[in-house]
DNA sequence: ATCAGCATGTAAGGCGTTACATGATTCA
DNA sequence: TGAATCATGTAACGCCTTACATGCTGAT
């Protein structure tokens, strides 16, 4: 069973929008993709060998750089598109949120409400500086709307915005309701 | 490296509230903890046994069961509360969302708005019907805020419904914008 | 009688990360 | 010269899920 392994399906994705290496794909995943996924070097290029070998991609150049440093440049086939496609129409989806932030909330009381602030500002600090960055990214999206594909990027751009701007309110509302309570301390 | 191992706390979290048996822990877990956590079987019986080899953790009652039936409930020791004091205040959080929804929304350009639509209708009806839930437990947990811990149950709650609501202020906003777009198409 | 729920556990294997190995180029 | 970036790949290992194995109880 099993096949969860989506890391074939974001590169048939990417390389469905242009030619790529391994690592172009890694700054893909850890720049417009990284608000919602994550990958590394090490699942990369396995997938990249078992996509090839099955035929879903194809390699464009070999060591074609200038300067002879090795560099191999995928696209994807017919094969590998009608994959996508099967994908992106036929299949559910399944979205995994583990927040370590709500877990510590959750036990919060076995900490008290200091701890647990803490834990807040943390996470609203790290919402605030991703935040700033999708504004930008929407601003220069929203200029070239019109562009093939640009749609779906700013619709995952105005995603982020969205839950951001949420986790920001119940940022501020949590504050505002824990000093209130009783129950400061860990003493049971 | 490693020890990521979240299971080992979320069990401590869970003892510090109350003793639990492994199946009683997996129902938390389905239950309360299900919006931003997961777990199966396989995971807290043998995290239930090596917290109880480090002393974290000890057995209240075996077979203590009416019935006979087998039943080991776990109680938290001095030294697990210690542990999970610990992750409480001293460790850095980390969130790891994946979102193939917005994985597929973000290739949408290779299968059309139309594919892209489906997807967030998906998305749409899981959100409504998990919204509808957590909106009870508010009502539920706002009538008893001042007994202890019910206050961070409380906004891991409103967490949920914060963020769920973005999601569907989302979801009606990709819809709108959709259909204007001239790329209908999987032509390239 | 049968099925759902209670209850504990193991085995196989997929998924995915970190660290390592290697080496070239570019820029300060 | 040394650091950063480009570039590909492997090895070890941890995490976690699914499926299986087992058996009791209670309700219909």
């Amino acid at each position: 069973m099993a096949n969860d392994n989506k890391m074939n399906l974001v590169i048939l994705g990417l390389l469905d929008h242009e030619n790529l290496t391994g690592y172009d794909i890694k700054k893909r995943i850890d720049g417009s993709l990284r608000y919602f996924w994550k990958g590394s070097f090490g699942s990369i290029y396995p997938a990249l060998s078992s996509l090839e070998e099955n035929g879903l991609i194809k390699r464009v150049k070999s060591k074609s750089n200038a300067s002879g440093r090795e560099r191999i440049v995928y696209s994807i086939t017919s094969e590998g598109r009608e994959s996508l496609l099967g994908w992106l129409t036929e299949s559910k989806s399944s979205n995994s949120l583990k927040y370590e932030t709500l877990l510590k909330v959750y036990f919060g009381g076995a900490a008290g409400n200091v701890a647990a602030i803490a834990t807040i500002n943390e996470f609203e600090k790290e919402v605030e500086a991703d935040l700033a960055v999708l504004r930008t990214y929407k601003d220069n999206l929203s200029k070239v709307l019109n562009e093939r594909d640009h749609v779906f990027y700013y619709l995952t751009v105005t995603f982020g915005i969205e839950t951001y701007e949420a986790y920001l309110r119940w940022c501020s509302e949590a504050k505002r309701i824990l000093p209130d309570k009783k129950y400061m301390g860990n003493k049971r």
